[in-house]
DNA sequence: ACCTATTGATAAAG
DNA sequence: TCTTTATCAATAGGT
């Protein structure tokens, strides 16, 4: 149609190229328009010239993905399951892992020792033993730390009391009076109600929560 | 076009919809690979009757999922960024997750105490004392466990051995002597190489590599 | 962009 | 459904 008829191979001149493609899109896209209409039909049409230029036409009441997610689903095909599904392997890896790792705080804990044998018990009373000589000397080390540091902070509050009163020459009673505590050993050893409660220690107090979810979440995660 | 112009609306009559269906989309299809010759465009198109049957075209050279591809990028919208991006939240959760655990793990081996405070350092001397205690009792139930049974089985072949013996009326020095351990005793507190490495320890001794993985891979994970 | 001769598409009938 | 064919639509090439 036209005056005269034209071969079908590519057109060579650029601008003829460019024209045609043009006049030969509108047609496409009018007839996809009419089609829709005239059948109740659904179309979707993506377009890239030569130049690279993007046009794309799709019937009313729905959008490229839509009629791409039905494409899926009526070929089967899919355009991320793979990269889905390493990711699900990942995930379920990292599960095991974290699984693993809860295992093993739980048997530190002295918790679910019935599947050890006798050589794994030894290894882990042996361990359990150092870690406690090493927390004990850690925390004899933050005890007298901080006890010196608050002997000198005692220190240095009294004798600014007392060089305050001495220039003053004040003559009531001390409304504070300081009490050095040498030892440092104020709660060591106390009951508090926390020593019952084998999960009341956790470390990493600043994400309290983390340890207690993302164990069911997966379903909602899985290709629908 | 045809005996008579039509007016560009639904086709009631669902056999005459039907025809005309086939027949446009015949020539869109024509249409479409025409210019994709001509003006060496890349086109996509996919079709639904309202029968719900299926049909595409496709240039060549490439696939609908090429196209789509090229057509996501192009635009900018994605149909899976979503749920890949809520997995991404997943993983990197579930990450952070067993990154505590670890710390966790260290801290109940001894190991990275300097972040903890006094409070912390004491509730985890109290918590890795008991667990001690657990594991130690646990230990001497397998031990004296394991130390009657043997003790049986002992005595059970000790039996087996003489009644044979008397039977048969042998006169040479016996081959093997059994040898009675009553207390069990034999390598509880021994200095096996194994003590002094504090890593030597690890529970789940069935997935023994899953500790130490998955944790560089979320490169290889993310949206290309 | 517009024009128009010409070819192509197709509606309705067979 | 397939073919035919009269009719209308699309468009190639020119302006």
């Amino acid at each position: 149609m036209g005056r005269g008829k034209i071969e079908i191979k590519r057109i060579e001149n650029a601008t003829n190229r460019q024209v045609t493609y043009a006049k030969r899109r509108t047609g496409i896209m009018k007839k996809a328009r009419e089609l829709t209409v005239l059948c109740d039909a659904q179309v979707a049409i993506i377009m890239f010239s030569s130049a690279g230029k993007y046009h794309e036409f799709c019937s009313p009441a729905t959008d490229i993905k839509g009629i791409f997610e039905r494409y899926q689903q009526a070929t089967g095909t899919s355009l991320w399951v793979e990269p889905y599904e390493n990711m699900q392997r990942t995930l379920s890896h990292l599960k095991d892992i974290n699984r693993n790792l809860r295992t093993e705080i739980r048997q530190r804990m002295g918790e679910d020792l019935e599947g050890l044998e006798f050589e794994e018990l030894r290894g882990l009373e042996r361990n359990v033993d150092a870690a406690l000589k090493e927390v004990r000397s850690r925390k004899y080390h933050v005890i007298s730390t901080q006890t010196v540091t608050y002997k000198k902070k005692v220190k240095h509050s009294q004798e600014a009391y007392c060089n305050l009163q001495q220039e003053l020459g004040m003559r009531e009673e001390p409304a504070f009076g300081f009490v050095d505590n040498p030892g440092g050993a104020w709660v060591v050893d106390g009951d508090a109600a926390a020593a019952d409660d084998m999960y009341a220690f956790r470390v990493m107090p600043s994400q309290p929560n983390l340890h207690g979810m993302a164990y069911g979440c997966s379903d909602d995660l899985r290709l629908g």
